[in-house]
DNA sequence: GTGGTCTAGACCACT
DNA sequence: GTGGTCTAGACCACG
């Protein structure tokens, strides 16, 4: 699993990696039994303190995705396969209920607004190529 | 100006304010001249500390936003008013990027991601109606 | 709230708050809106570092049990209140249940077992006096 | 000899293992000369590491409950077969104390708590049933 | 090798 | 004043 470490954000590092986990789990990236890598690993790696890293397996480990094997580092939990793309969703949607609420506050149309998503999305690299994990739409 | 304070948010309540005022000034709800509720009519009124407030007007009268008039409170600056979208735009990309970025962690089709938006939006009362404030060429 | 540390022990400080926290909460000595001591407070007090503190405010704080009133400390979070002795004894259930484990192992009869118990409640200021939590010896 | 490892426990294996020894020995469930299972298939059988079990033996031998017979594993030692019930009652009580401590921070009464406790005990198989060594108390 | 805990101290942000 | 974050380094326990 890579991880991408932006020691400049706002987001404190720790929750930029236990973000990123449950963003790779959710979809699906990461099966329960994969292991992560290890702390100082990962601190090395990028330039951080093993600490903080610490703190994001531990913060993971105490919400239940992830698992301690004693001596041997930790692994994703079996957490339940869930199946659809709706956990996937409702992760998504608070940044949009609030990106929703400032374009109400900017007083500006829904077409602009979609407009500007679609151009954010094309960046990212999102589109409707359907290469990722298939699902069955609910 | 009615302002919306979470004190629950991760976001500051001082930033908060002053991300409001922006926005109600950016769509031209407000216009050069309109006083502002006081500091302690605000501070009481969501029950959040007077000093908090203070900051968040002094931060938009460093900014030029609002103008301190004695006596009188704070009033909106007189900015040229800016007609165009690409203002409001602006101040809307960062959260659609934000979104766009998780929605590329996450491994979501570009339409999942603009329906959901596009259900937010509708939540939030944005449409294409065009009631608001019209756009004026120069 | 009053604490008592005792960095001898094997289980780790931060933990031993966490613990006292919830069970006085469980217990009702302290009810929502009740003000903890600061980490720096509670971090001298008992001469210990205050990111050990902060570590087991922010584990209670991340279970719901606390809530965070910015610059101003945190507080026993709303709850509902779980009125009856039913949750109570859930948390004591598994230290029971461990120790009659023990007792099985040991070959024990059940009179010897609760005959200690009897005693090490004594011990402890565990009475059926209903007038509430008594001092206890220490 | 039976073993029931968890080694999602938060007592280390090679704890759970000696601490098992200790109680068969104590209540006379193992006797002198009895043999114990082999590093290799006491590992194998709970899918641990064989150092985790290398090592609780070491520990008792050390601590002289078990013996290294050459080429046929390790044996139960010559242990004095102490009659009384004082020393397994010791055995227990830390488990006990531990249990009262917890019942007076959760402010319950003496008995509820050893109402609970007898359901444990009997949960466990613990009756009066006088199959084990008698005495009488004080 | 693994992660856990704690310390001491710095700096930041919020109220 | 409050808590949050991060660092650097030490020591421990486990496998």
């Amino acid at each position: 699993m890579r991880f991408s470490i932006q020691a400049s954000s706002a987001e404190p590092i720790y929750r930029q990696i236990v973000e990123q986990v449950r963003r790779h789990v959710a979809s699906g990236q990461s099966k329960a039994g994969d292991e992560l890598p290890s702390v100082r690993a990962l601190a090395q790696e990028h330039a951080i303190n093993p600490m903080t890293v610490s703190k994001a397996y531990s913060l993971l480990e105490a919400e239940g995705l992830l698992e301690r094997r004693r001596g041997m580092g930790m692994v994703i939990a079996d957490v339940r396969p869930r199946g659809g793309r709706a956990p996937r969703l409702a992760l998504l949607e608070p940044a949009l209920r609030a990106a929703a609420l400032q374009a109400a506050q900017l007083d500006l149309s829904a077409t602009e607004a979609q407009t500007l998503f679609a151009r954010c999305l094309r960046e990212h690299g999102v589109t409707d190529d359907p290469t990722g994990p298939q699902e069955r739409p609910e």
